[in-house]
DNA sequence: TCTGGGGTCCTAGGACCC
DNA sequence: TCTGGGGTCCTAGGACCC
């Protein structure tokens, strides 16, 4: 009876709001410098010293040490660049390693996960845990207790924000790195904070700097007078709405305290996949124009089939250099409705290849391609063929299905790429550069040998 | 010489229909 | 010369995230 009026008060008082009556807190757990930590679990003469990880192809810095930081080098910024203050520096430089990383965060998250009631895993690097019914002192004590347990077990520094939004939990996570305050602990938590003391700190942390704000809308928002994220929190409804559509007006209420972004507990079905890349070495011909892309639509097909999913549209697209000028550039895709939903690898390969053969033009530098599949559908929903022939005749489907699972379990076993389609290439030299990679510690037993 | 890859959501605007 | 209003569906493009 009681909460029920406390209940209607809350919501009262939120002007009509309709969430969880209840607030339950947030943490946001995040890996300090994923990356550049996972180096350095392998690699202890890393500590210490700047340290930067690459993109693909070692194009960008994407991920920096501390000492890299201070040192100015910027996320994404192009390692050529740099190449000569890299040196000067001598700045740790290692080629990215997503093998080695995506082993690394699964035993992060399960270290994690026996200490919280339900984990959200965000990110490669990231989760947010929901925490019903723990007190403040009980928040801080957990909050310190993941931090210890995840660093003793697996090596790599978390840091972990605590508030009653998502938006208000990666904000303090945000302080618990930056801020002198809570620097030291890696702890920083807000759900006891006085509506003063939060606008204190929103007032302290720039617009661009708060989950869902990016560049543009920064841009944007410091145009009008908007610099903080308090200045945001305060912006009349009616504005943020019409200018920041309705993601920015949740990321506005969640300032203010309101829970809108909800748990995401199973992850959905993913919508559309891709797999593109650009090239170690420009490309011109459609012969390796077609490996390139036969290899890519293996790729997809395997992720396509590990989610028990068919496609029924796939997109092929190839461009050369974003900074090519005028007749040496050149860009299209092409979307190809597929005779029925699939997920054979030869089928896809075959079409697109089709695809590939009307956009491609000879006499350009091609960079990157890539395919993409949509209207993805479950495996068992699928309307066969009624008239049992071609790809649709059931025989026919059952023998396809069993043998990609076959090759999907050999590639699994054996590593990538063991079994693949013939047109792929063996050689592939327009394949990625990566010419500081680690070593695959955390899957392979003999690159671990190997060093130890 | 060299500038990542993989996703989602939202909106505006065109096509089409009545 | 004149050329509605409102609905739906689809797509392209922009913005965001890591």
């Amino acid at each position: 009876m009681c909460s029920k009026i406390v209940g209607a008060l809350l919501r009262f008082r939120i002007g009509g709001w309709e969430g969880s009556m209840v607030q339950t807190p947030i943490a946001l757990i995040d890996c300090n410098n994923f990356y550049v930590s996972c180096e350095r679990v392998f690699n202890p003469k890393l500590h210490g010293r700047p340290v930067v990880v690459l993109s693909n192809n070692d194009g960008c810095i994407i991920a920096r040490s501390k000492e890299a930081k201070e040192l100015g080098l910027k996320m994404g910024e192009p390692v050529f660049k740099r190449r000569d203050f890299l040196k000067e520096h001598r700045v740790e430089i290692w080629s990215s390693n997503y093998t080695l990383y995506g082993s690394m965060s699964q035993r992060v998250m399960q270290t994690i996960e026996p200490l919280v009631p339900t984990l959200e895993q965000y990110s490669i690097d990231e989760a947010f845990a929901w925490l019903p019914g723990f007190s403040p002192a009980e928040l801080d004590a957990l909050a310190v207790k993941i931090r210890a347990m995840v660093n003793r077990d697996t090596g790599i520094p978390v840091s972990v924000g605590l508030a009653w939004t998502k938006t208000l939990a990666k904000l303090a996570n945000h302080r618990a790195k930056k801020d002198p305050r809570w620097k030291d602990l890696g702890v920083c938590n807000v759900t006891e904070f006085t509506r003063a003391d939060l606008d204190a700190l929103l007032a302290g942390v720039e617009v661009e700097d708060v989950w869902g704000i990016g560049r543009r809308r920064a841009e944007f928002l410091n145009h009008h007078d908007i610099f903080t994220a308090y200045d945001l929190a305060n912006a009349p409804d009616r504005w943020i709405l019409k200018n920041l559509t309705i993601t920015g007006y949740r990321t506005a209420l969640e300032l203010r305290g309101q829970q809108c972004i909800p748990a995401e507990l199973t992850p959905p079905a993913k919508k559309s996949i891709i797999s593109s890349k650009a090239f170690g070495r420009p490309i011109e011909t459609l012969e390796e124009l077609s490996q390139a892309v036969a290899t890519y639509v293996s790729r997809l097909a395997e992720k396509l089939r590990s989610q028990h999913s068919v496609a029924s549209v796939l997109e092929v697209f190839i461009h050369t250099s974003h900074f090519a000028e005028g007749k040496d550039r050149y860009s299209n895709a092409i979307t190809i409705k597929l005779p029925q939903p699939t997920a054979y690898t030869p089928e896809l390969v075959a079409q697109a290849y089709k695809g590939l053969e009307k956009i491609y033009r000879p006499g350009y530098k091609y960079a990157k391609a890539g395919v993409m599949v949509m209207g993805l559908q479950s495996e068992n929903a699928r309307q066969l063929n009624l008239w049992g022939n071609g790809e649709g005749d059931p025989a026919t489907l059952e023998r396809n299905k069993k043998l990609m699972e076959v090759v999907d379990i050999i590639n699994e076993q054996m590593g990538r790429g063991t079994i693949a389609i013939g047109t792929a290439g063996l050689k592939q030299e327009w394949g990625m550069r990566r010419e500081k990679l680690s070593k695959r510690f955390t899957t392979r037993w003999d690159e671990l040998l190997e060093v130890s």
